[in-house]
DNA sequence: CTGTTAGCGCGTTCAC
DNA sequence: GTGAACGCGCTAACAG
């Protein structure tokens, strides 16, 4: 430790006031003549001091701390949620503390709360599911929480039209020509309002509606990485030639179809056009369409959410929505003729 | 909080033991009858008893956190040590507290190690950069601390060798028949430690020795996104139009490139070859040829050097190097025949 | 092997 | 406007 740290009780020494002083003055609580609460301010700068968050916490019950959940922190959305939100939080003297979700077994393992406990005053989880227990589990900490993606009934979310974006996404592909039009996404069972299923749900209705198939045989599930969207697409390719066209429920997927497709040697937006989901920052070097979102602004939105409640405001559970927009570059193109 | 919190006084009395003991008996230390600790487990089990972070550290002096300190998460870098680093503290019981340096300004903000004080046990720093009182300020902390990619005096290390790298990426492309091969990097003035400045030396080194051209026209600075390395190549390209390969410091530098070399009607590999540094994730999607190192390793290997010193081990600044790998794919080729 | 006793460094009532 | 005293919940020395 070198020097040994400097408490509350050096400073109230060498301002010559008591530690309940220092302790006001600092914080900027009413009731302290402006010259006192300046002189503490100069001796406790001049000495370096910054409270013990431990001891503070201990004393207050408030940690300053928000736990950030989210499944792995390398996907993209999450490190542009993350980041969106740890300097959220930073700007308001909070402290961003990560728990990524364990996701060594399939299906991933335990949300374990119990480190949680106490050690943090909000949560903020963000992900494209979240299981009952795990919410109850959640839900046992006692603190506020807000969910970015997946909504969870009783829990304030911050996210985007899914069902709207996938329509989108479907239609830009049948307005094209397209008759074949493959889905790439998550889990099949995953629960209805999660961000997945409502994905699906929109490229379904779009093809159903245009009285096209929308079956299982063109329907892919996939870990949304870039290796399991290739991997998928080669199986989708091998089972049906006659596709002309791949809507993504992620771009890292796409980006993995894009991948495959090239590698049979066709031409992405020519041949087969892949249409993606995110607005991944690499997407304009690949020329994928897709439907672009902010995760940095959602991540940050649902920290300044948690930082209102834990100011005071109602938690009320609202939710809210960001916008998607459809971005159309090189790999989406009007459907081969013959096809 | 719905319940009050349970304390140790409360499983104590529900085990008719003392706190000493329930404390003792749930960290597993010694001098415990093996029938009172599996009673003491059983009831803190059956109660949900958790001990206080805050009042534990405040007791003990040791928060079981460490600061993990990166410029943006969101670059691919970072995000992978980050997460190499938190699942492995997390393994060990420890919590992770993420710090990213603030960057509205160019340069950026000041590190402001305040808030880290008393708040971690120990402080991982992965960075292409640091200041001098940047290490200063984080020296002050007095708490162990560990530097990945940047090397800093006096502290441990966990890197590649970013110079062999930097050779080996040149050497493929002088090979190739290449003579007119451009660098994209980090600051001409950063430190000579730094990543930035051995990937840069690299480069001139293999020209030098094949006298070829390798001087400040040839060397474009960008701030390692894929925005700017695709805007510094466009601007080389206007400048030498007889380039015919380029060598990014980082692969979302070199998909920038790769996306400029294409807008101009270029067909990367053929006409310009691109070679970047790091195996991105989707570097395979753009066939893009790179120095292949793993952030995962390396973060989850300066973690793991935290908790050995946290365990008692000596803090003898050691150097861990990584391995790097050429891994060729398209965007490298043969130089075009007639340049 | 177990219990008792002090703090750890603050925030927070109360009095003054 | 300011100070004295208590307690937050736990760990660590020391007794026993």
């Amino acid at each position: 430790m070198g020097p040994m740290a400097v408490s509350i009780e050096d400073v109230a020494r060498a301002a010559g006031v008591s530690t309940a002083t220092v302790s006001r003055a600092l914080r900027g609580l009413p009731h302290v003549t402006p010259s006192t609460r300046a002189a503490v301010q100069a001796i406790a700068d001049e000495l370096g001091y910054t409270a013990s968050p431990s001891a503070s916490a201990l004393a207050s019950g408030r940690t300053r701390t928000v736990g950030l959940v989210v499944p792995a922190i390398s996907r993209w959305f999450f490190a542009e949620c993350v980041e969106g939100a740890e300097v959220t939080l930073r700007a308001a003297g909070f402290d961003a503390l990560l728990y990524s979700l364990p996701d060594t077994a399939r299906p991933r393992g335990p949300f374990d709360a119990a480190v949680l406990r106490r050690r943090v005053d909000a949560v903020l989880v963000a992900s494209m599911s979240f299981s009952a227990g795990e919410t109850a589990a959640l839900r046992s900490l006692g603190v506020p929480a807000v969910f970015v993606s997946v909504p969870q009934e009783g829990f304030a979310h911050v996210g985007i039209d899914d069902l709207a974006g996938a329509v989108a996404a479907t239609r830009h592909l049948v307005g094209l020509g397209h008759r074949v039009i493959a889905h790439i996404g998550g889990g099949r069972h995953d629960a209805p309002s999660s961000p997945t299923a409502r994905r699906r749900a929109g490229w379904r209705q779009v093809l159903a509606e245009a009285g096209l198939e929308h079956g299982a045989d063109l329907d892919a599930e996939a870990d949304f990485t870039a290796e399991d969207g290739a991997r998928v697409t080669a199986a989708l390719l091998d089972r049906r030639p006659d596709l002309t066209a791949v809507f993504a429920a992620s771009d890292e997927m796409a980006m993995g179809a894009l991948r495959t497709v090239r590698e049979r040697g066709l031409e992405p937006g020519r041949d087969v056009s892949v249409i993606g989901f995110d607005g991944h920052t690499l997407g304009s070097v690949l020329g994928l369409t897709t439907i672009a979102q902010s995760a940095h602004d959602q991540g940050s939105r649902a920290a300044e959410y948690l930082l209102d409640v834990l100011a005071g405001a109602p938690d009320n559970a609202p939710t809210a929505l960001f916008p998607t927009e459809l971005v159309v570059r090189q790999s989406t193109g009007p459907v081969p003729v013959g096809s």
